[in-house]
DNA sequence: AATCTGTTTAACAATTTGGTTAATCGACGG
DNA sequence: CCGTCGATTAACCAAATTGTTAAACAGATT
């Protein structure tokens, strides 16, 4: 019933030799994004981590607690990854441009993060509500920090009055939606059907640029 | 393959005395946006339309069949319900304007249906590309129509060179992630916290200003 | 070598779940 | 009053799946 047959390595990126339960981890993350919370199957992150399925169990309690461990880890790297594209004292063009090219090389590299976050907020389920506010509602953390941004550009006149949340927000949806929805997104774009790839950069360019006309001041014309 | 049952009468406009089967789509709407197709549970189903389980695979065959007559039905409704909302003949930022507030009202008053789109678009199926592929792909289409009125707008020189693939993919991004997102935009947004309603209101202001901004031609300014 | 400890495995148990089936119900026409 | 036929139900089945457990294994320590 359960394929024997198997790629015997799954190791790709690190391709050494991984903790056992970091190679747990690894399976989990890619089966749990692929298959979702519920479609996933432990049979099958066993099998793509290459172990037997009761060592899923020795290390992490239940399906559940393998979840949370997924999802907790892979939320707070991506929140880390702003550490150092996050920098003060830059024009807000030059902070957007960042946030906007990070966000997307981040989450096209990613895939399986955004679908994650994604297929857990839809289910609405409070453990991850819980822990994306505590993980994005601290001060520092990279969303109030764009949000700062945007009101300390408000402020020094270098774009005009919006809502930061309202901003913050679209960029936000600008960058994630169009991984998320993929299979859509190229059933309706020849573009992103040909070379995805090429479709994400193009995108980067798009947004900021759509976004810093739409910021841009109001001039004095007519 | 399709359902050789069919309501002679379309009387779903009050709740009063529906048939079984309408019953059993619209329960299974509800369920299915709630727990994902996997997640979903037929007993669940059926409880949600007060009858037997046998009921469901009487009227459809299976959960594959039973999810995808929710799934065509409510889309094709999404795509309908766009006919008296893009007129043509009317300036750009008018019909930009309609589209985005017809998108967010009835994406607010159908969050299952959003849910259960971007749910499925998650897991990357054939079935749901394929026929949102025939739903969006025709000439007709909204979306078609859409990037058709942006490129009308650009030749006219309404609105700035922009491509028109990426900006209506920007716009609908705007349009349905925060709702998608609830949780996390809940978490991360005191206003929407505290009154939903009111936030995506000024939801639909604010994303046609800052596109109606984004998109206005280049001043011969300094 | 004996043993101790953390890791791994195979086999098992228990439950859940989608789907089937045969019996029952109820309206309606003869 | 009876038979027909679609709608509905309870009972059942088989498969899948999560979680447990006791045994095997390997490596270090004495």
């Amino acid at each position: 019933m359960t394929t024997e047959i198997e790629t015997t390595e799954t190791a790709e990126s690190t391709g050494a030799a991984e903790s056992t339960e970091e190679r747990i981890l690894e399976a989990a993350r890619k089966v749990f994004a692929r298959k979702g919370r519920d479609g996933a199957r432990m049979q099958e992150i066993a099998d793509e981590a290459g172990i037997n399925r009761a060592l899923l169990h020795y290390y992490f309690r239940s399906k559940q607690g393998l979840f949370e461990a997924v999802f907790a880890r892979m939320f707070e790297q991506f929140v880390r990854s702003y550490d150092t594209v996050l920098v003060p004292g830059q024009p807000f063009s030059e902070t957007l441009r960042r946030f906007v090219y990070h966000y997307i090389d981040y989450v096209s590299e990613h895939e399986d993060m955004a679908r994650l976050i994604v297929s857990e907020n839809l289910r609405g389920d409070s453990m991850p509500g819980e822990l994306m506010a505590r993980a994005t509602g601290s001060e520092g953390s990279p969303p109030k920090r764009m949000v700062n941004a945007i009101r300390a550009a408000i402020e020094s006149g270098e774009i005009r009055d919006v809502d930061p949340n309202q901003t913050l927000l679209t960029v936000i949806s600008a960058c994630i939606h169009f991984i998320v929805m993929k299979p859509l997104v190229q059933a309706m774009n020849p573009e992103a059907q040909a070379d995805f790839a090429a479709f994400t950069e193009a995108r980067k360019e798009h947004i900021t640029d759509l976004l810093l006309h739409g910021l841009r001041p109001a001039e004095e014309s007519s």
